[in-house]
DNA sequence: CTTTAATCGAGACGGTACGTCCCGTCTTATT
DNA sequence: AATAAGACGGGACGTACCGTCTCGATTAAAG
């Protein structure tokens, strides 16, 4: 009969390499956290997801292989995030807000092209290259990843804000100018050639945008 | 690709009353027409293209639902097209070419305003802003596609390209400005806000717009 | 977004009520009893199994399903059974032993062609019928669970062992008979008739069973 | 290329380089046989599973697994098997009629028992073993496969049929006696016994079984 | 009366398998 | 040769359960 304490018996020998579970790619062994989410396997997955999205390696990019690369079970995935997409971003999301600086110098002209030519040249690096192209593509085709990827972009987008506001408060750009629009500008020219890919994006670039930006 | 053999334009022989084949979802029967391409297969799926396009269904849009809604093997397709998107791309094309007026009053600032305008309120319709969505997202999904969407957004730049070209013949605009990224400030801002959509996209930012680049 | 669950989860106070903890389907809630075993768990177990197994319902008959109804965690199942199929055997054993009562007349025969004929009718009950297929569905599933429905029929396979050796010992059956045979006859044609379900099982069958035994 | 007419007769030439596909375990491509179901994948399927039921592999049996044994997509399965267990089935029946063969010596005692010992010392083969095991849990598991497992048993159930009808025939079974039943005591018996295993299924019994039904 | 130890409800976790969806290729039979 | 039809190999998806693990609360027994 079940109920005659079956399991009694192997109470002492444990061992206690019993809470640790599972081997990521570097060897580390991860304990569970009970019924609370696991902070760990969350920056296992994101680290997975950023590594995956950085390396170049053979075959798409799918859950499974961040799953398995994570060290993690794919549910684990799906528990906390809708989609494959909003991994990627969240991975990214914390991995570009370091990528480029905001420059104040006093003066907006410059502010403005040291800040474009730092992201075009982010952005031509193949790594980076690759991350964005493989964000906006999921981002464009499922919707909660488009709002995500919206999320990731304003924080870009707010930095530049903040870059034209102070040359505004210095009185380097009119009243009548909508610093909206004029940010818009900036980063739709941006996205438009990077995903496009006709036209450069270098330094001269940057120079007659800023030029543009700031007659 | 596919809009070369487009080009034969066999328009004549839609006569074919001998063996019919298959029903449309008009229930009009289509003649096979032998060893010829058939002209009036190739409008079916564009057609159903278009319409999947355009109206809401649920589910994904994909090749066997293009080829059944279009009474077409799917084979049909692969023949003709390299792949779902460039199909997509060319049923756009097709309907897109007279969406847009390109105006040319002598004035660039009014052109220029008048053109965006009509750009940005067609991109409002829920139908067309359907069409643009499915296919970015999957021009961004596919390499291949990517480039048609290229090759389809270049007829739109081209036309802006034309108004700005005028302008400055006529003077109005500094030969030291770049064309190139005058145009791209333009359709950038237009898709970066599209896309996102967290900005306005109606009459008073083509106003403020076309002041921004004509300054 | 991810984080958003992750703050959602340590909300601060969790309101406990005090000793009493879960709410069963009854809406009865039940006390701790510290470190011993709950009695009462376990009976809520062993109810949800059988109402599970007795009930209709859709889905699968699963180990979450049963914690949840009864009100338990999971590991409450596991620390006192050793898989699923040991918590529907154990609950089905307590269920069944008053099922088929052994009757002692006198006479071999009748004694078992009452007992056969007892045993069909409550197989032919659509609860029971319900509860012996999943059942043996699950034990042919795990050998664990298997051994453990060897178990469960032997105590039926003793019954009517116990009729059997009766009748010999009253000279009905030749001392040349194989009773080990004879019980495994008559219970292998009640499950196979009964798992295969193209045959009947009725009070026909079980005389003509008898009679074919008792020659 | 092999799109040349690969007519139905293939036996002879599988040399084709060209429109062929997949490779087997055994190297061997298969051919496309367009929209008509392709005989040899049907094929290349019941092997694999066969085959993965009759040796020992570590792990489960699953439909991924014998997919690729096969090479062959998952979705070819599924088109035309509701289940795995529906595959195996008809992999094992297939294979099955043979294993048994149907004495008939004019003698319904030594058919009978020549016919049982048979049937018990196949089933005591360990691959044979694994097979009926693995086949009856997924039988028991899937109302759809209990069907087909009914379908399966019913051959052989035949063939013990015939063999009691005639020894009837020639008067060696009275015309009271129910065949049907007799032939269910006798593969009862065997189910039961082999399923549970805790009694043996020898000639010893076989002889002792045939003695019980033809007294 | 404090400490210890076991139980409990809860549910996240690593993992396996499932059955579905869609892609782009292929072949057949028909025209 | 082009077509309608649809089976095919392949790859990814998201879901369903399994049995394990940890948590924080609870309470009986041990010190």
């Amino acid at each position: 009969m079940a109920a005659k304490r079956v399991t009694e018996t192997d109470s002492s020998d444990k061992s206690y390499a019993g809470a640790v579970t599972t081997t990521g790619p570097e060897g580390h062994r991860r304990a569970h956290t009970g019924r609370r989410r696991n902070e760990e396997a969350r920056q296992a997955i994101l680290d997975a997801a950023l590594r995956l999205l950085t390396t170049p390696h053979d075959g798409g990019l799918n859950v499974d292989l961040i799953a398995r690369e994570a060290g993690v079970g794919k549910q684990t995935i799906y528990r906390w995030w809708q989609s494959k997409g909003a991994v990627l971003l969240e991975a990214l999301t914390d991995w570009s807000d370091s990528l480029v600086p905001v420059p104040d110098t006093g003066s907006l002209r410059e502010d403005l092209c040291t800040f474009l030519a730092h992201t075009f040249r982010r952005a031509g690096e193949p790594a980076t290259s690759a991350v964005l192209r493989t964000l906006a593509a999921e981002a464009a085709r499922d919707p909660g990843t488009a709002e995500l990827f919206r999320q990731f972009t304003q924080t870009r987008r707010d930095a530049l804000h903040a870059i034209v506001r102070r040359g505004r408060e210095r009185g380097e750009i009119g009243p009548e100018r909508d610093l909206e629009l004029l940010v818009d500008q900036a980063y739709g020219l941006f996205w438009y050639r990077f995903l496009l890919g006709n036209e450069p994006l270098d330094q001269g670039v940057a120079e007659r945008l800023t030029d543009s930006l700031v007659c």
